[in-house]
DNA sequence: AATTTGTGAAACCAAAAAGTTGCACATATA
DNA sequence: TATATGTGCAACTTTTTGGTTTCACAAATT
């Protein structure tokens, strides 16, 4: 079972838990609440999201907190870096052609 | 079938054909080349990232070169502003507090 | 001490995903 | 025209996924 943040975030329910939990950490039953499935089915995902390090866990009494460890996230966005350095260089291509229309005119 | 971008992504095999074909367009054939799967499972790819609008296509004789749509890649950038809102301010108060501790002293 | 509450984990199930093999078909090339 | 090549698609199989039900257990509450 080899799980990585790609995979963690394909899922809408998770990706859901990922926006809910961002802002503050909560509860399974709290988590529960937001769905239409069951506490259990929240908290399959929330294991799943605990095993690729997206979120910890702090426990209060008997309730479990689940924070978003957010510095995860940059992962994803490390990985699109490859592909904004390409869509910005389109983009600068396209400046220029404006520009080079521009001083023919 | 509810085909999204995050599923398209999730795969390793996709992911690896994005960037594959992120500068220059390939054909089914060449872009198998790359892989340990069948041109077949690779071609199954391909219909995926071109049904969730990743992929377009373009017929050269029998050929068809593949190319990425760069601009759909925007989406996953757009989802992830939301945390980055928030992990630059977290950051913003990270050097408010080295701020404050410096007037201390 | 007995009961309620919050939780994780295991067993099971249906649906989806990822891969393979085999085929059809059009376009090149001999 | 006959053959080789590039491709998509359908059928089938195996694995993975997302969900439910059921249970166990510890912490609160009565």
């Amino acid at each position: 079972m080899r799980r990585d943040i790609f995979q963690a975030i394909a899922d809408p329910t998770r990706r859901a838990i990922i926006t809910l939990i961002a802002l503050q950490a909560m509860t399974p039953n709290a988590i529960a609440e937001h769905f239409d499935s069951t506490r259990q089915a929240v908290s399959k995902h929330l294991r799943i999201l605990t095993e690729c390090e997206l979120v910890q866990q702090e426990q209060k009494g008997r309730e479990i907190y689940y924070q978003l460890k957010i510095e995860k996230m940059k992962e994803i966005d490390k990985w699109l870096e490859q592909f904004r350095t390409i869509w910005e260089s389109r983009f600068n291509q396209l400046d220029n052609l404006i520009v080079s229309l521009k001083k023919k005119k």
